[in-house]
DNA sequence: CTGAAAGCGCTAACAG
DNA sequence: CTGTTAGCGCTTTCAG
C-alpha cells in the first residue's frame, strides 16, 4: 500500500495525495475529505525512508548518548523524547561509547540525515566551528564538558558548571568542620565532566589550605557496587576520614550502605554528598545530600532549544542552568 | 557526496562501490581497496533512507516503550541498544502512552519500515495471529501482561510470571508472620502487569484465609514521592499495618521513606518488599528485599531472540524467565 | 486547484 | 569481476 494505490482509489493523482498527506492549503476541500477517507480505511502510513529520502526537511533528531546509560541520562531522555515526539519528529537513538565522540557524531548525522542532534554526555573538547561549518545540523550539547566555554558559534549547549558544583558541596563539607574527605569519581580516565569535578574538589581544598592527598580519590566506576567496595577498602585504611563526596547519587549510595555495614553512623559518623539530585537519593534513609542538577530543565530546553533552532526562532546559544545544593541527614556538623 | 561521486572520483561503476559498501565479496581486491580509499579520503558516509527505501532489508529495529521511562526499563534498553547496534542494527527509539498498544505498534512498523521490534511494557491483549498475519516483521513482547499466554504463533515474548512472582512476595511475608499488609500499587487503571501482581496478592492472602482489605491497596504513580505521600497518609489510618509491599522498588524506596520518618524501624516495626531488583534498594539501608527480575537477562535474550528470529534461526516462542527472592534487612519475621 | 513526471541515493538484476 | 540501468515511495516543480 503505496501513495499511488491511494491515488488510484481515491481518483487523484499522487501530488494530490502527497498535498494532504503534508498539510498543504491548495486543496479543494471536498478532494482532500476524500483522499483522507480513503487513507483511513486503508490504514495507509507513508514510508518515512522515501519522505526523507526526498526531503531536506528529514524530520529525524537524533539523540547521541556517550557511555554508560545512566539513570540521570534516563531522566532527560524521557523529557527529551517526549519533547521530539510531540513537535512530530523522529527520535533515533544512538548509544556508543567510541574515542572519537566528534566522528561518532559528524558520522550518525549524515547517515541518517539528520536535522538536529542532542548529545548526551561525551567529550567535544576538539570541536570547532571549522568543522560545524560542513554541516547544516543544529547541535546541541547536553551535559558535556567545558567545550561551552569555547562559545562555538555553530552549535548550542545546556550544561551546568561542574567545577563550581564540586566546588560547592565540598566547600559545604569543609564549612561544616570536614578537613578528610574522600572523593569518588566515575572512571579514571576522564577527560569531561569527572575531570572538572575533580578540579572543583581540588580547588575547593586549596582554598582553605587543605592539603590535597591522592589516596583520597577513589573510582567507583558509575556503579553501587564499584563504590561500596572501594569504599568498604578505603576505609578500613583511612579512618580519619569524615566525608565522602561521591560525584554521582547512585555511587553515593553504595558509599552509604558501605559505611552503614562498617557500622558508621551515616551523618553522626561520617558525611556523605551525592550528585545529580536523584529521587532515590533523596529519599535514602537518611536523605542523601546533594548536588541537585535540573534534569527536567534540562531535557525541556534542549529540545526547546533545538526546536527554535531548527525554525530559525533561535540562534545558538550556551546555557549554563544553576544547580543547587539540598541538605540532607547524611550531611552533619562536625 | 553520495555513491555516484564516489564511483566517479574512484573510476568505477555505482555498483562495485555499492558491492564494496555491503561487503559482497565478487570484487578484485585491489578494486576495493581503490574504493574504500576513496571512500575514506572523502569522508562519505552512505545515506540510510536511500538504502531502506531500496532494501527488503532496512536493518531497522524499533524499540516502542510504553508509558513511564522507569529505571527498570532504562536498563533494559541499555542491554537492548548495545545488541542491535552491535549487530549492524539501527534502533529506531519510541516512546508513547497511547491507548492502543496494538495500532501504535503496527504504525510504528509500518512507517519506519521496521524488521524487528521490540515492545518494552504495554497491554498486548487484543493481539491476535490474524493481526500479525498482515506483517512479515518480528515482534518481541517484554515485560508485557499475560498476553503470552496466548501462545501467539506469530509474535514472541520474554515475561515473568507477575502473578507468581507477586504471590511470592506476599507469601513470604505472611510465612514471616504478616497479616495485615498494605499493597503499593502504580495506577489505577492498569491492564497489565500491574494486574497480574494484584492477583498475586490477592491469591496469596485468599490461600492463608488473610480477608482481603481494598483499603490496603495503594497507588503511587510509580514515583517515590507518589509512594512517600501515600504510604504516610495511609499508615496513619492503618495502624495494625505490619508490611507493605511495593510493586517497583523506586515505591519501596519511597515506603521505606515514609516509615522511616514516621518514626517506625523498617525490619522491626514494619517489613517493606520492593519489586524489580534494582541496585539502589539492594544498597538502601537496610537492604530492601525484593523480587529480582532478571534484567540483564531479559534484555539479552530479547535482542537474541529477536536477530534469530531475522535469520531464521528461531522460531517465535514465549519465554518466562524466573525471578528471585532477595531477602534484606527490610523484611523480617514478626 | 490538480496531475504528470523528474529525481532523491541506493541496491540488485542483468549484461557483459 | 564490473558497469548499466530500473526502480524503491515520496515530494515537488511545472503545466494545465
Amino acid at each position: 500500500m503505496n501513495i499511488k494505490d491511494i491515488a488510484q482509489i481515491a481518483n487523484v493523482g499522487v501530488s494530490t495525495v502527497s498535498r494532504v498527506l503534508n498539510g498543504h492549503p491548495d486543496v479543494k476541500d471536498e478532494t482532500r475529505a476524500k483522499v483522507l477517507a480513503v487513507i483511513k480505511k486503508n490504514n495507509y502510513i507513508p514510508n518515512n525512508s522515501a519522505r526523507v529520502l526526498k526531503q531536506t526537511n528529514t524530520r529525524n533528531i537524533g539523540i547521541l548518548v556517550k557511555g554508560v546509560f545512566n539513570p540521570f541520562f534516563s531522566e532527560i531522555l524521557k523529557t527529551v523524547s517526549t519533547g521530539v515526539e510531540n513537535a512530530g519528529y523522529t527520535m533515533i537513538l544512538q548509544h556508543h561509547n567510541n574515542e572519537n565522540d566528534i566522528d561518532t557524531l559528524l558520522g550518525f548525522i549524515k547517515e541518517k540525515k539528520l536535522q538536529g542532534v542532542i548529545c548526551l554526555g561525551g567529550n567535544f573538547l576538539d570541536l570547532t566551528d571549522e568543522v560545524l561549518a560542513e554541516i547544516s545540523t543544529a547541535i546541541v550539547l547536553v551535559s558535556v564538558d567545558s567545550v561551552t566555554r569555547k562559545n562555538l558559534k555553530r552549535c548550542s549547549s545546556i550544561s551546568i558548571d561542574n567545577q563550581q558544583a564540586s566546588y560547592m558541596a565540598v566547600n559545604y563539607l569543609i564549612n561544616n568542620g570536614h578537613h578528610e574527605i574522600g572523593l569518588m569519581l566515575g572512571e579514571v580516565v576522564d577527560f569531561g565532566i569527572g575531570k572538572e569535578r575533580y578540579e572543583g574538589y581540588k580547588k575547593a581544598l586549596a582554598d582553605h589550605h587543605i592539603p590535597f592527598n591522592e589516596k583520597y580519590v577513589l573510582y567507583g566506576g558509575f556503579e553501587c557496587k564499584g563504590a561500596y567496595d572501594k569504599t568498604i577498602e578505603f576505609l578500613k585504611k583511612e579512618k580519619q576520614i569524615t566525608a565522602i563526596f561521591a560525584i554521582s547519587d547512585i555511587m553515593a549510595v553504595g558509599v552509604a550502605k558501605a559505611t552503614a555495614n562498617l557500622g558508621y553512623t551515616i551523618g553522626k559518623d561520617i558525611s556523605i554528598m551525592g550528585f545529580d539530585g536523584m529521587d532515590f537519593a533523596t529519599y535514602y534513609e537518611p536523605s542523601i545530600a546533594t548536588i541537585k542538577q535540573p534534569k527536567q530543565d534540562m531535557g525541556l530546553r534542549s529540545v526547546d532549544l533545538l526546536l527554535n533552532l531548527l525554525s530559525g526562532k533561535a540562534e545558538n546559544a550556551h546555557i549554563f542552568l544553576d544547580v543547587k545544593l539540598v541538605e540532607g541527614g547524611s550531611c552533619q556538623s562536625i
